[in-house]
DNA sequence: TAGATCCATACTGAAAACATATCAATCAAG
DNA sequence: CTTGATTGATATGTTTTCAGTATGGATCTA
């Protein structure tokens, strides 16, 4: 059996004359009564019941008729189900993300992709950062929204991509009424002597990563208490238990309540919380650190699905036409 | 797109090897891959992910497999179906026929044809014996079963055809303690002057034809009741109204209530009711009319539907096997 | 009765599909 | 590191299939 038949059979059939059908379907009628005999033979049934003069169904006719215009039908509708999904209209995209990212720009994000692309699922796994290489690596996840910028050695054998969506600096929150709030700008050192609220280490690369500039500015930050999510750690500070290396979108949260101070080298920009008076560069040896929970996209680089593909290139696309939350002068 | 393309597209996406799906699909390699490129390209998207060494599914691919396996499922359910019409094992049989066939052997065969053809669905329609040619004409009527064994100038243009279902002889009934119900063989002349209960002359080509011959005979019967089914007529012979002139199988019915004659030339064996004691014929004018109610098939002879020729055939045959009810000895 | 219409058949040329042979890339074993 | 084996892609020649032209038989209409 062939597709053509099934065309030549479902156009005979709405026609019921050999004739007109081959001049609708662009072929002589010979080909045409050739298909549709062959079709029969295979069958085992007349299709048609030929009077010289007129053509009508035959029951067997009658009966294969819905078959044959359901086939059609489903091709057409696997022709445009693969187009979609072949151009990333239709799909499903895996996106793990810490908490914290609920509290930045990324929910708006979503809210404008989901409005043009109704058809794709998008899931939000949120999960502790340190899991997130290890699920897109099991294909768990598409893609990662992460303050890990992946450094070469976690990258293994390139299998892992990463573009910067948007920056976070590193800012210092201090309780109400501590000392150094008076001051816009702190090194790292400065908070040598400090209590510390601080994220777990073992969750949260970000956190190990700013625990180690600290050991590199010369001291072992004492810390005070831990915390899962930046907010809770954000409320310890508050609460006058310690100061806290936080993103600046976070310390954001709770401005109202913690003293922020940007570090290092890089004065923050906080648009109406901080102005900035003195835009000369402090060199510390944190600088070289690069220490800021600047926030990035990761994805597999073999991936292959356009729905992820396409949900990346919006994503990056996006981020980079924002105007920045914050900024960091130079 | 063609059928060959998506059964090489199923076998890959199972084997995921085009070396393997080409042994499985009886063809070389090369011819593999061309129609799966082929069908790529029509579809405007890979449905495979080749990498060197292994071949997956593409999300494209995984979108269209379904699709692909629904149709070649479906046109194995079309095969099956069409070889189940044109075998007659599935369709639709719109049977004709007067009330007074439901007291006789019919029901019992339509019975054991609904075991065996549980995929026909066979409707019975009572009606008006004189309406049975137009309903077949028109083809609200597949089959009829009917009294009327078609006059040459019935059937025009031979497009009704009838074969002889069972014998029906025609008996006379008479009231209980009527003077005529001593003798078991009657000629028509002699109930010339009876009262009558009579079937509608305009809905029963049978009754007509009983009419005419008691003209033919002679004399126009009296008419003190006209009853529209056969039982009714019954009854009111039962309540002494009259006599009737009815199908020997329909006066068993009431063999309680009423007296019955054989009439005519031959006489009739019920068994078990009037046994016959003299087999010599008695010929009479009405011989010639062949007065009987003999039950035919009908059907109209350009009938082409599988299911309906089937059905015929296989009454014809069970009606030829039953052993007959009433006995004709010559 | 002649002409027109319709479907089926016969034959020829073009297109499609297949098989064989071969190549480049990759992997595994020595 | 090299060699042999395996996999999918490509090239080419052959066979099969399909469509087009021409034609025939049957039926309906004028």
């Amino acid at each position: 059996m062939e597709l053509r038949q099934l065309r030549y059979f479902t156009v005979l059939a709405d026609e019921l004359s050999f004739t007109r059908a081959a001049r609708r379907l662009h072929v002589s009628q010979p080909p045409l009564s050739f298909q549709i005999s062959s079709l029969e033979a295979e069958l085992g049934a007349r299709l048609f019941n030929r009077t010289s003069r007129s053509v009508v169904l035959s029951e067997a006719g009658k009966a294969f008729l819905p078959h044959a215009l359901a086939v059609l039908a489903r091709l057409d509708e696997a022709r445009s189900h693969v187009k979609r999904v072949a151009s990333g209209l239709q799909g499903r995209v895996q996106v793990g993300l810490a908490g914290s990212h609920f509290l930045g720009p990324f929910p708006k994000f979503i809210q404008q992709y989901r409005q043009t692309r109704p058809d794709v699922g998008v899931v939000l796994h949120e999960m502790k950062p340190s899991d997130h290489l290890q699920a897109l690596r099991d294909g768990q996840l598409d893609v990662c929204v992460s303050r890990n910028p992946m450094n070469e050695s976690q990258a293994k054998d390139r299998q892992i991509m990463a573009e910067l969506l948007w920056r976070d600096p590193v800012v210092v929150a201090l309780p109400p009424g501590h000392h150094l709030v008076s001051r816009n700008r702190l090194n790292l050192v400065d908070l040598k002597d400090e209590d510390f609220v601080f994220l777990r280490l073992d969750s949260s690369p970000f956190a190990m990563r700013v625990f180690e500039a600290c050991v590199t500015a010369g001291f072992t930050p004492r810390i005070a208490q831990q915390v899962v999510e930046m907010p809770a750690a954000l409320n310890l500070v508050a609460a006058g238990l310690g100061v806290a290396l936080v993103p600046a979108s976070m310390a954001l949260l709770r401005s109202d309540a913690v003293g922020i101070c940007s570090l290092g080298a890089m004065p923050v920009v906080v648009p109406g919380l901080i102005p900035i008076s003195d835009a000369a560069k402090l060199v510390s040896s944190i600088d070289k650190q690069d220490i800021n929970g600047d926030v990035y996209l990761l994805w597999r680089s073999d991936e292959t699905a356009p729905a992820v593909a396409e949900f990346r290139k919006l994503l990056v696309d996006w981020a980079a036409h924002q105007p920045p939350t914050f900024c960091v002068a130079n």
